[in-house]
RNA sequence: GGGCGAUUAGCUCAGUUGGUUAGAGCGCUUCUCUGAUAAGGAAGAGGUCCCUGGUUCGAGUCCAGGAUCGCCCA
């Protein structure tokens, strides 16, 4: 008869996590448990794509656990839960690293040595650490289809988001734009607003105040200044000044013309700003309003642009309503093609953009004396050639945050360019609807974080001016004069138009197909850009399944996703991409649940980062603690958006406090149950038709029982809220019951071998193990399968994986609330007990006669239904019951705040104080008897039901008492000899099971027992002979001539010599 | 400068619709129990629940302002 596989208490989990790996291969567990859902309704998870270009570090692991418990979850609770892994491929970060490698850093060095190559090893970077990524997955117990991804760089991948873009297209929203956009001068390509978020850091900039002399005031001005007055302006980009166009100014706001203390230099500068910028002591020539400035000339910074260059207003004064007084001098020095508002305002006066700076970022042949650097780089010797020239007024540090580029951390220009974009403003409002109807956790990300975003939403920047991503697949013909434009939404579309289609669709090859124009009938050819990488991601709800093209099927069946799992950060990048582009194309929401993951810190809260050093690495924790330790301490240590203070340490932690906890106690019934000569057989099947509990034997049992179904249906309401956290701490809670209440007051019974002790612990064990697979799945597969099937074959019937199981339900008939509460009663009186014994320094071996316990009515009735244990456990003879009468106790009345405080409001006060100086005895009778108890506050009577007052019972002085909250337990401490007799032999059993552990016995070993010292020791042991050689599994007791191992009782010898019997 | 979030014991965190002694774990000290336990139990030390106002009979909890930290935006 099959046994059950012997448990090592000292188990190491990552060995064992590695045997049960191999064993779900062996047994190709994952596979079966989809195939076992297969044809029930599905519960749809996306996932995220990560970017296999990189080692993945601890906060992968976060990512990858929580995008597995849930799934998992779902899947036991009969759901159909696929799971399709898949990768991001494309994108700036990939040819970094290509880059990187070859030693180039420019787009000429790239087009130099090859687009076609360039890309070559762009596409074999992309999967450098795939083997890393699917073992980290696999090790960690993510199941998730690792052999079917999808991969964002293939023709079916493209071709879906070529649709995607073609069906934009023809609603209208895909346009190129002429705009001022974040550009990232190193990698030659602008940004979109979400890539922008992810670079900002603070820098220290230099701020520079500068003169601009009054050549001009236009004719028939009223206007109070003089040519030669100066007018101020602010810049924190001197670089910027080369291209000076105008100065602009608020109409509304009021300009003062000043004189600067100790000085006879003029200067024009707002009013409100005139303190900050001009310090003390200015003195007021006059006021007016910006609008009265317009049209005014002045001399600009520099001469390079001519301010005829830039139309008639060139270098004069305008009005712009972006203008504040917040910061600077209130007149803004005006670049038009290296700002948002600068360009606008450029716009509206009809002037001509003038541009110096190249696309590489450094100055054009009009701008000779600042050459070879990039731009910003040269501010130094522009403020000094201002200096130089009297035109600094003054130049400070200013320290603020400014955007880099997110991954060669290049800071960014604002440029004007044209560039492609998506109209995703006119669908804001859609947006923002099917945000209502995504589930977040936290909630607050719904309209906080991610709903301010929403309303302030900005169209889709979405061309990329680079090789290795999507190509925007936009035709236009070359024909002089023609401008028709075409989108294809399909490899079709561009073989009807006559195009060769090439194998690989990306760049350069792409570049070759040339269209039939339809209008002029000249040629069509792509424009160069490629796509935003996020729109890649974001069309991974179609383009997974190369949906329109095929699998309409698994598309229907999958979208929306009921779950999608992703750092915080992905608010504005995968988050949003996935919203806008199935709001964009499909008019609603691709996800429906969203949980957010916060940020790893180390123990001292600073950010994990490769420069810091303070890197954990996952295969660190994994080899010290294990994939269920890993797993168990993200779960439970806090929600999971808060973020973690982490070190392999404190996952350590997690598994003493919990994982060694079960493990022992499961290893404790198997201890037992094999002393027993049990096997799986010797059970019924789990779950048991009618529950455990109808073998059940004890009070005990059906409690533990009891908490375990309160347990089970906690834990899948707070999963079904996605709350892991709280869902898992509830496990916790009744595995520390289990093991420090449950087994410990049952202890004798696993000794004696009661079955139903057995049964009904073997049926917690199980039951948490499936309670636990989602969180564990290792331990809990190890617990289940060895507690069903032991060695053996798992009998029929019963899945050979606890992952094949159905999650627990609650059985409501095995509840017994009543019971809970008794229970409840009876722990607390043992723990008073024990502290009370404590503070008397009265050892728990030693019997006393008597302990009396303070409760009601109630409470007494439910502690004498476990008599027999709290007698044991306190090791008294017998327990006595007190209450109102007793000399024990006092009652001292409290008035019930929640129902009185409604009721009397103002006069609460008064109430409490009537209350309690009433007869407490008296009241204590009132409410026993359900009477109603009458006050008198300030004149007037009131009556109070006995629901309005509280009971409390205090214990009197002069006991050896342990006492909180109206309960307490004394003890009668004085000891005759037959008690002191027993005492002694409780301690001569320690002793002998001490001898025995020491000689290496097992615990069913039967020994021969001799003892030989102390008279009184001697004769406690004959008197209590049956007693002790029960307890020590002797057959035969002998007294004298002992040759064993010395041990002092009560400051007493006794030898003891123990020889296993034959 | 704006938005979102956080702030409870030395550390990591709980704290129900506002209800009258604010908790747990870790760590520290002392004691104790143990034939499952790397454990368990008891006691002790350790708190301005970030601050200031307000609402209320009553505020860790609600409101306003402020401070500090984090993330995001400009």
């Amino acid at each position: 008869m099959p046994a059950f596989r012997p448990v090592d208490p000292k188990q190491s989990f990552p060995e064992l996590e590695e045997r049960i790996l191999e064993r779900w291969r062996e047994r190709q567990t994952f596979r079966r448990q989809l195939e076992l859902r297969a044809d029930a309704e599905t519960w749809s998870f996306f996932e995220g794509p990560p970017t296999a270009n990189g080692r993945p570090g601890s906060h992968h692991v976060l990512s990858r656990v929580f995008k597995d418990i849930y799934p998992r979850y779902k899947a036991m609770r009969g759901y159909n839960v696929p799971r399709k892994a898949g990768w991001d491929c494309h994108g700036l970060p990939v040819e970094l690293e290509v880059e990187k490698e070859l030693g180039i850093s420019s787009k000429d060095e790239i087009e130099a040595f090859g687009i076609a190559e360039f890309n070559r090893r762009c596409r074999e970077s992309v999967f450098r650490y795939v083997e890393d990524w699917n073992r980290m997955t696999e090790r960690v117990g993510m199941w998730i289809d690792l052999d079917d991804p999808y991969v964002t760089l293939t023709n079916e991948y493209i071709e879906s988001v070529w649709w995607s873009l073609r069906k934009i297209w023809d609603d209208g929203r895909l346009y190129r734009g002429h705009k001022v956009v974040p550009y990232c001068p190193r990698c030659g390509t602008a940004l979109s607003s979400h890539e922008v978020a992810l670079g900002y850091r603070d820098v220290v900039d230099p701020s520079v105040y500068v003169r601009l002399p009054v050549t001009e005031v236009p004719d028939g001005s009223e206007l109070p200044i003089e040519a030669g007055d100066n007018l101020l302006v602010w810049t924190t980009t001197p670089w910027t000044l080369i291209s000076h166009a105008a100065v602009a100014v608020g109409a509304d706001i009021e300009y003062v013309r000043a004189q600067i203390a100790g000085s006879d230099e003029i200067v024009i500068v707002a009013r409100a700003l005139a303190d900050r910028v001009l310090g003390e002591g200015w003195t007021e020539h006059a006021s007016f309003p910006g609008s009265a400035l317009e049209g005014v000339r002045y001399e600009a910074p520099f001469d390079y642009i001519k301010g005829e260059d830039f139309g008639p207003h060139g270098h004069s004064v305008l009005l712009g309503d972006f203008v504040t007084t917040e910061d600077g001098t209130g007149l803004v020095h005006t670049a038009l093609a290296f700002g948002e508002d600068d360009f606008q305002l450029g716009q509206r006066y009809g002037m001509t953009l003038q541009n110096p700076v190249k696309p590489d970022g450094t100055y054009d042949e009009r701008v000779p004396d600042f050459q070879g650097k990039l731009v910003f780089q040269h501010n130094p010797e522009i403020i000094e050639a201002l200096e130089r020239k009297g035109r600094l007024f003054r130049s400070e540090d200013y320290e603020h945050a400014y955007p880099h580029c997110w991954r060669c951390d290049t800071p960014l220009l604002y440029y004007a360019k044209s560039s492609w974009y998506i109209r995703t403003t006119e669908v804001r409002d859609r947006l923002l609807a099917e945000n209502e109807r995504i589930g977040w956790y936290p909630e607050h990300i719904k309209h906080g974080r991610f709903g301010k975003w929403l309303e302030n939403n900005i169209d889709w920047a979405l061309s990329r001016e680079r090789y290795w991503g999507t190509p925007l697949p936009v035709w236009e013909c070359t024909s002089a004069g023609c401008d028709e434009m075409f989108c294809a939404g399909s490899i079709a579309d561009l073989r009807e138009r006559g195009g060769e289609v090439p194998d690989d669709l990306h760049r350069p090859y792409i570049d070759d197909v040339v269209l039939r124009c339809e209008k002029c009938g000249g040629e069509m050819r792509r424009v160069s850009e490629v796509i935003d990488t996020w729109y890649d991601s974001g069309s991974m709800p179609f383009a997974q399944f190369h949906y329109p093209f095929e699998g309409e099927e698994l598309f229907a069946e999958r979208f929306p996703a009921d779950y999608i799992c992703e750092a915080i950060d992905q608010t504005r990048g995968w988050f949003y991409s996935l919203l806008a582009v199935s709001t964009l194309v499909f008019d609603q929401t691709s996800y429906l649940n969203c949980v957010c993951l916060g940020l790893i810190l180390d123990p001292e809260g600073q950010k994990m980062s490769k420069s810091r050093g303070n890197v954990v690495d996952p295969w660190q924790v994994f080899n010290e603690h294990g994939a269920d330790a890993f797993r168990w301490y993200y779960f439970t240590a806090q929600q999971p958006w808060a973020g973690y203070r982490f070190s392999s340490d404190t996952v350590g932690e997690s598994v003493r406090q919990f994982l060694l906890t079960l493990w022992n106690t499961y290893s404790f019934w198997v201890l037992y149950a094999n002393a027993e000569g049990l096997g799986p057989a010797d059970f019924g099947a789990e779950p048991p038709a009618a529950g455990a509990g109808s073998e059940a034997g004890t009070d005990l049992d059906r409690w533990i029982l009891s908490r375990l179904q309160g347990t089970t249906a906690r834990v899948i309401e707070r999963l079904d809220d996605f709350d892991c956290t709280t869902a898992g701490r509830a496990i916790a809670d009744f595995v520390d019951e289990l093991s420090n209440w449950y087994v410990r007051l049952n202890r004798r019974r696993f000794w004696d071998g009661d079955r139903a002790a057995l049964a009904t612990l073997r049926h917690c064990l199980i039951e948490v193990a499936k309670l636990l697979a989602p969180f564990t799945p290792f331990v809990a597969d190890e617990i289940y399968t060895n507690l069903t099937a032991g060695d053996g074959e798992a009998p029929e019937g019963t899945p050979d994986s606890v992952h094949l199981c159905d999650y627990p339900e609650p059985m409501e008939a095995l509840r017994d609330e009543e019971l809970e509460a008794g229970v409840e009663a009876a722990l607390r009186a043992i723990e008073l007990g024990r502290a009370a014994r404590a503070a008397a320094k009265v050892k728990v071996r030693q019997p006393l006669r008597r302990a009396v316990i303070v409760a009601t009515e109630d409470e007494r009735r439910e502690i004498e239904r476990l008599g027999e244990i709290v007698r044991a456990e306190l090791n008294v003879k017998e327990l006595e019951f007190v209450s109102e009468e007793a000399e024990l106790v006092s009652y001292r009345v409290k008035p019930n705040y929640r129902t009185l405080g409604p009721r009397f409001g103002k006069l609460m006060p008064q109430v409490a104080k009537a209350v309690e100086s009433l007869d407490a005895d008296g009241v204590a009778a009132a409410v026993k008897e359900g009477r109603p108890v009458g006050i008198n506050v300030e004149g007037s009577e009131h009556e109070l039901a006995p629901d309005d007052l509280q009971l409390v019972m205090e214990p009197l002085e002069g006991y050896e008492v342990e006492s909180e909250a109206g309960r307490a337990v004394a003890l009668a401490l004085e000891l005759d000899d037959e008690l002191r007799r027993e005492g002694l032999a409780r301690e001569v059993v320690h002793a002998v099971q001490n001898a025995r552990k020491q000689a290496g016995l097992e615990i069913t070993d039967r020994i021969e027992l001799r003892l030989a010292g102390d008279a009184e020791l001697l004769e406690a042991a004959r008197a209590h002979e049956e007693y002790v050689a029960g307890e020590t599994l002797a057959t035969s007791v002998s007294y004298g001539g002992a040759d064993g191992a010395a041990v002092t009782i009560e400051g007493s010898e006794l030898r003891i010599a123990v020889e296993r019997a034959g």
